[in-house]
RNA sequence: CGGGAUGUAGCGCAGCUUGGUAGCGCACCACGUUCGGGACGUGGGGGCCGCAGGUUCAAAUCCUGUCAUCCCGACCA
């Protein structure tokens, strides 16, 4: 391709709507446009890395024994009544309705979709186990698109269902895609941790996100991993064992006492006198308009993804100061937040109130908690006798950097994840609710053991200019570079020069590298600059020393410039890009 | 959805307080001088000042409404 030709246009500034820096470099480098919020021009340049991380995909997911279809982008709301989804989606999933005022969406995920293609083909267990997959753009409505390419609203994703007939076989068709992922993503220059994770919306039980480790804001989720062993875990599900704390509060007897202003755990544990790992805190929160309290040690902090699984729900939000006082009122109390107790809520308008104790406060021993009145507390509590300890107790607890494994007990540590391809273990969650069933050897109706599996194309793009760029541009990794290399001669006034760089491009076309020749009039500055920021892998630059038989071989990962014969520089592209 | 800000040429911005011919830099076109890290000169082309009302002799500027975009908090590929 000649520069000249090449439907691009470099920006000297970044644009001010773009904040992180695969946003930034991708706008200026003249790769995506944005269209209205979330939503993204690829331009020429972007859609060759997109169609090379396709073929990648494409590739290992073939070889992997998966097979390419493509499902409709629009889809009735039918489908989504019978998974129960259309209800329990949310404003994410883009609503719409056609000119008979039938209702449809736009597909944010297929699992409706594809089984209920499943059902209509897949009739014998002889038939299975299948994995189908398709590569197309989703829509979902986000609350706030952001980050560019990193979080839109319609997006580039790569997913696939499998069907199996039992776990066993699920599980080995979750390994299998766990080795197709690892590969994908190591051939795509891109270093992923495989992390557990919570299954969200698209539910289920087993899961694994694979995230490309950054410690930038564009990371939106940290993960915690061990060095020592393979543990590694979204922040939303892992778990710890903790450090020996105090869990004993002390005191000789149970006695109310005044805690005028006292509002934080720190005021409290300092007017008291008592560490903090003393002090059972009891948080309101609305899940599903519904109030739940969590009852958590006060040296620690609600996961809230756990705290919402653990009472089913889908939307979690702490409650307001004027919900927590009207939650009061109807109970007879009189309190604001900082002095909530677990005792006597039992009614909030026409919800009953769900109260769910972390683990680390089932062996507090003489602790401190509050008691629904206002700058009171009541110190050397146990539970049994002053206090009721709820029936459910579960893991709420967000773990924190430096608790200890729960693998091999050694610390863990925590760092920043972009994600970009997870595995689920549906399970029947689909098969069941949709009846998509088949005939076992003894000619029994079973539902399908279903797994899905997603890769954000897109996305994947994006992490790979957060993974690697430097204060000039991006550093494309090779195979998703959208050309190989960049020849600059450094004036096309000079004949030599343009005779020499011609010869390179052709010689290169004709082995199969991709190749863009910067044939503009410009000042080199100009060229050199555009080369740097677009990120070819490799720029041979053809200048003075031409007339000692040297071009100047740039790689772009290091910056590194070696001076080499033109024959030279054409053989050692060939041979990286083989 | 809550809180904060911004809409003026493809990109980055000034002008608005105090109404009076719409500007600057980059990019684009032409000519000339330049030519190894975003050159310079001269001359050009391009804008319903987000949109709709209102006030006024006169609105980018003042008032009202509306739409869009971005940033900070809860979700996901």
């Amino acid at each position: 391709m000649k520069m000249s030709k090449l439907f691009v246009q470099t920006l000297r500034e970044f644009p001010s709507d773009a904040e992180v820096i695969s946003h930034k470099m991708l706008a200026r480098a003249g790769y995506i446009r944005k269209l209205t919020s979330g939503v993204y021009n690829y331009l020429p340049l972007m859609w060759r890395v997109l169609k090379k991380i396709e073929n990648i995909v494409r590739d290992e997911m073939d070889k992997a024994g998966a097979q390419e279809l493509l499902m409709p982008f629009v889809q009735p709301k039918e489908l989504w009544e019978e998974s129960g989804r259309w209800g329990a989606y949310g404003a994410e999933l883009m609503r719409l309705q056609d000119r008979h005022g039938r209702e449809m969406c736009l597909g944010p995920t297929h699992e409706e979709i594809i089984t209920s293609i499943a059902r209509d083909v897949l009739k014998s267990y002889k038939q299975l186990p299948v994995n189908l997959y398709q590569i197309q753009s989703k829509f979902r409505d986000e609350r706030r698109p952001r980050f560019g390419l990193l979080r839109g609203r319609e997006f580039i994703m790569k997913d696939a269902y499998s069907f199996s007939t039992s776990q066993e076989e699920l599980d080995k068709e979750y390994q299998n895609m766990w080795n197709a992922y690892t590969a994908i993503f190591k051939r795509c220059g891109l270093e992923t941790k495989a992390v557990q994770s919570d299954s969200g919306a698209i539910g289920g039980n087993v899961s694994h996100e694979f995230m490309v480790i950054t410690d930038t804001d564009a990371g939106e989720n940290d993960v915690f991993y061990c060095d020592d062993c393979d543990y590694a875990a979204n922040s939303n599900h892992a778990v710890s064992n903790l450090p020996k704390s105090i869990i004993d509060g002390g005191y000789k007897e149970a006695k109310i006492i005044d805690t005028p202003n006292v509002h934080s755990i720190e005021e409290l544990s300092q007017f008291l006198n008592c560490a903090p790992s003393v002090i059972c805190k009891a948080l309101v929160y609305i899940v599903d308009k519904a109030p739940v309290i969590a009852l958590i040690r006060g040296d620690k902090t609600v996961e809230e993804t756990k705290l919402m699984n653990a009472v089913g729900g889908l939307d979690i939000r702490i409650a307001t100061a004027a919900e927590i006082e009207e939650l009061m009122n109807e109970n007879g109390f009189n309190a604001i937040a900082g002095f909530i107790g677990p005792q006597g809520l039992k009614k909030y308008g026409e919800y009953d109130v769900k109260i769910i104790a972390d683990k680390t406060v089932t062996e507090l021993k003489n602790f401190v908690i509050g008691i629904n009145q206002t700058d009171k507390h009541l110190v050397g509590a146990n539970w049994g006798t002053e206090v009721e300890l709820p029936a459910q107790v579960e893991d709420l607890r967000l773990v924190e950097a430096g608790d200890f494994c729960p693998q091999c007990g050694k610390p863990l540590k925590v760092t920043r994840g972009i994600e970009v391809g997870n595995i689920f273990q549906l399970g029947t969650k689909y098969s069941k609710p949709m009846n998509a069933v088949y005939l076992d050897a003894n000619g029994k109706t079973q539902p399908y053991i279903m797994g899905c599996y997603g890769i954000g194309i897109s996305r994947t793009a994006a992490a790979a200019v957060e993974a690697h760029h430097d204060e000039w541009g991006i550093k494309w990794p090779i195979a998703i570079a959208p050309y190989h290399v960049d020849i600059v001669p450094v004036s096309t006034q000079d004949e030599t020069q343009m005779k020499v760089a011609n010869e390179i491009y052709e010689k290169l076309l004709d082995s199969g590298v991709e190749a863009v020749l910067d044939d503009r009039n410009e000042r080199p500055g100009v060229k050199f600059k555009d080369s740097d920021l677009i990120g070819f892998p490799f720029r041979i630059t053809v200048g003075k020393t031409i007339t000692d038989g040297q071009v100047e071989f740039v790689i772009r990962e290091t910056n590194e410039k070696i001076s080499m014969t033109p024959q030279e520089a054409i053989q050692k592209v060939i041979e990286t890009v083989k």
